[in-house]
Formats: structure tokens, C-alpha cells, sequence
DNA sequence: TTGGATATTATGTATGCACATATTAACCGG
DNA sequence: CCGGTTAATATGTGCATACATAATATCCAA
């Protein structure tokens, strides 16, 4: 790695944007006055300004330049991980349990998320996931058959359909949404707590090339965290 | 916009890839291949497929080749709002309301956390946000006046903090928790709801170059979901 | 057979160049 | 002064090339 790859000049500009060199909502210099400060060619800024573009800091416009922005946008990420191996993290020992595996038709509010026919059937499956035998989180899951009709045959004690779900259909997109919810009756009879505790709530719908293919209410036992990074 | 861009072969190397016509884990064929396929120089194919791999797609390796993921990484990516816009996008008036402000020796968990030293002066504020007169949030945070001592000066009935601390120390980096809390009398009474109710919580601490500028607790109403997309 | 030096190869990166494109500034006729 | 045309310019992008670097394969000597 050169002394002037378009890592080092991006970090380079990052902290002379950190520093308060160029004052938010102003011009900063052009590529070629930059690429002329480091001695590179412009290409190699180009590409550092463009990272720093993806990263909310600067704003670049054809013929208008480069502006630091002026409340930088905060963007957190963080990757959701499989529960198999957040448990396994821990060094506990991994399990799904599953209460209630049916195919029936599924409720209206089901069709509706997963774009389904009214009336279509659908596998609805809830979960216990545990860690070393103690309950860890509780899942409610639709699966739509139509796109994928293989998981009626997957040993569902063995493999989480979370898991079975990515190995089978592995590229798919999806919204989540995180909450906070009390634990009625049928979550602390799950989770083996009491009801009325505080359980961090995600709820997930993963589609491919536009077939919708699973919705799922997943609630962890109280005390759960998830860390993202700024 | 050619039909050779690095952005348009990304896209059709992405389709390629979910549609499985390479299977998990095997190597994909190497640039220069598809170079050849799409008609355009290696340097294109090398962006498109460096972008690939940020996605967590692919995994590249000098010699090795390139191979695609087993399980692929899902990344959920969110734009922390600062809360104000988030009020304004809904219509209603925003306004931060001041419950504590004060100026005292930090307690030891907050001193820990800003890395100050034992018996430092910190800034604490309590603060509801609110929308239209209503509560919308309650916030409980430390500045550590060594990193943004100018905030004593600032009007903190009208911007709220973090929006001064945005403007003043703005190119911060943190990290973040997500957690689900049972509401106290401190948050029933600051968010006008009753005691035990479910609240979406979120803890932060943020530091700019080493200095570790100020953390929080944010307790959101009952209600209040968190979106993001995979 | 083994250990280490060497060659091979796929990706990583910098560069100069050409041209595309978006946006602003300048201009100019009415 | 207005409105529209034109020119100037900063960024966006592709390409050929050269070299760097890491991982692997090969070969040779002990």
C-alpha cells in the first residue's frame, strides 16, 4: 500500500474535514488542486472523495464541486446476525425448539405482507431458539410455500428456517423494523419469564426478485442489547 | 451512462449471483474472464466487483480469486435521524424541553464512559423532546465540558443538544445499543405515560479523535418502531 | 520426504488520457 | 431587464498500462 493510495488521502481528508479545515456547507478544493497537495493524479483523489461521498461527509455536484455537508448524516450498520451464532458467540450450546409447525391458510394480515393470494396456504412455524437449553428468543414465522416449498422437508429441530431460509435462498433483500413490546402471556410462557417485561422486538419480511417469501416477529429475553457502530 | 459502466456490470454480476448460477462458497470466474465477457477493461470489472465484495457478497483474495459468500453478510444499514427532523417529518412542532441542567462532579459510570478522570465537572441534562407539546422522547445525557465546553453558552431550549453538538463537534464518530427498557417513574413521568410500560431505548456514546465528547440514554413513547433496510 | 527458495498468478492500485455530463457563468438579442 | 443560447468547468467514468502484493504452486537440494 502506497503512501498515496486513495485509502491513505481519503483518511487524509477525512481529518482535515474533522479538523473544521473547510467549514460545513463550504467549497472544498477542487480534485486537481488536492491531487496537486498530494502528489497523485486526480483519479486516485476522485476515488477518495467519491468513498468519502458514500459516507455522507462531503456532497459533490458536476461543476458545482465538492461541499462538506452541513449536518453530516449519522448512518449505523451493523450486521444482523444468525441467532445460531450469536448463542454460539456466548459459548453456549445452540438448539431450536419448535412449539408449532402448521400449514394453513394464512390470516389477512399475513396474505398482505407476503403479497400472497387470500386464502393461499402458507407454513407457520414459532420457534424457541435456545442457549444451552435455556430459552434465548421467540420467533413467529409465515413462510410463503410458493417460494419455498423445499423447507417442508427441512429437520426444523436441527436447522433454524432462518438459516435453512439463507442457504436456500440466500440473496434476498428485506425490511426490519426494531421495537420495544410487553410480553404478553404467550411470549413469557416461551421465553419462561414474566409477563409484562420489556423485550426487544425485530420484525423482518425478506423477499427475492420480488416474491415474498418470509415475514417473522422475533422477541429476545429482557436484557438483550444491539450494538451498531456510527 | 454507458452500458458498460462499472455500475451496470456490478448489477449484472449481483443478478448473477442470486440467481445461483455460482454456488456458495466456489470461485467466480476471475476479472480478466469478465473483462471478456462484458465487452470492457479489467479496471471496470475490479470496481464493480470491490463494490460487491463492501456489500459482503463476495470474498476476494490476491492469487486466491474471488469467491462468493457461504452465508452472505446481512448488513442493515439506518440514518440515525436527529430527532427534530424526525418530529418535523410527521408534521408536528418540535421543541426540546429542559427538565435538568446542571454542572456537577460526574459519577463514576459516566467517567468511566468519557474516559474523564475521576472528579471531573460533566454537563448533565435531562431533556423531553417534544412534538407539538407532546412527549416524544426523554434523554438523559453527559457532556464532558473538556470537548465542548462552548455548550454552556448555548440557548438548549431551542436546539437541542445533540443538534448544537452536531453543529459543533460534528464529525464524531460512536457507537450505539438498541435495547428494550421498562419505563421508571423518571420516564413515566417525563414521557406522560404509566410506569412499566415498554420504551424503546437507545444508548450512545460519541467521541471525535480519542476524546470522548459526551453519552446518553434516549427512552422513546411506547410505540415507537425503528426502521431499516437489508 | 522435507524445507526453503523461486516462479506464477489473481487481485490491488496508480497514472495519463480521453471523453461524458451536469451545472453554472457569460453572453446577447430583443 | 428578460429569457434563452452558448461557453466554461468540475466531477464522472472508461481504458490501457505498469507495477505492487499476496497467496499458491513448483522445483530443487539436502
Amino acid at each position: 500500500m502506497s503512501e498515496r493510495s486513495h485509502h491513505t488521502i481519503r483518511e487524509a481528508i477525512r481529518d482535515r474535514i474533522s479538523s473544521g479545515e473547510w467549514a460545513p456547507g463550504a467549497l472544498m478544493p477542487g480534485e486537481v488542486d488536492l491531487a496537486g497537495e498530494y502528489q497523485c493524479a486526480r483519479t486516485t483523489v476522485n476515488r477518495a472523495l467519491q468513498s468519502l461521498a458514500e459516507d455522507g461527509l462531503i456532497e459533490r455536484k458536476r461543476r458545482a464541486g465538492t461541499r462538506i455537508k452541513e449536518l453530516p448524516v449519522k448512518r449505523a450498520r451493523f450486521e444482523i446476525p444468525l441467532i445460531r451464532q450469536e448463542v454460539e458467540a456466548t459459548g453456549a450450546q445452540y438448539r431450536p425448539h419448535l412449539l408449532l409447525r402448521e400449514v394453513i391458510d394464512a390470516p389477512n394480515a399475513v396474505t398482505a405482507r407476503l403479497q400472497m393470494k387470500t386464502g393461499d396456504c402458507a407454513l407457520h412455524l414459532q420457534t424457541v431458539h435456545m442457549a444451552d437449553g435455556a430459552p434465548y428468543a421467540y420467533e413467529d414465522r409465515w413462510v410463503n410455500l410458493e417460494a419455498a416449498s423445499g423447507i417442508l422437508e427441512a429437520p426444523l429441530e436441527e436447522i433454524s428456517a432462518n438459516e435453512w431460509l439463507l442457504k436456500h435462498a440466500p440473496y434476498s433483500s428485506g425490511d426490519v423494523t426494531f421495537s420495544a413490546t410487553l410480553a404478553g402471556p404467550r411470549e413469557a410462557a416461551a421465553l419462561d419469564i414474566a409477563e409484562g417485561e420489556a423485550l426487544f422486538t425485530i420484525d423482518r419480511t425478506t423477499w427475492q426478485d420480488n416474491l415474498h417469501v418470509t415475514t417473522m416477529k422475533l422477541h429476545y429475553r429482557p436484557g438483550y442489547k444491539l450494538k451498531a457502530q456510527v
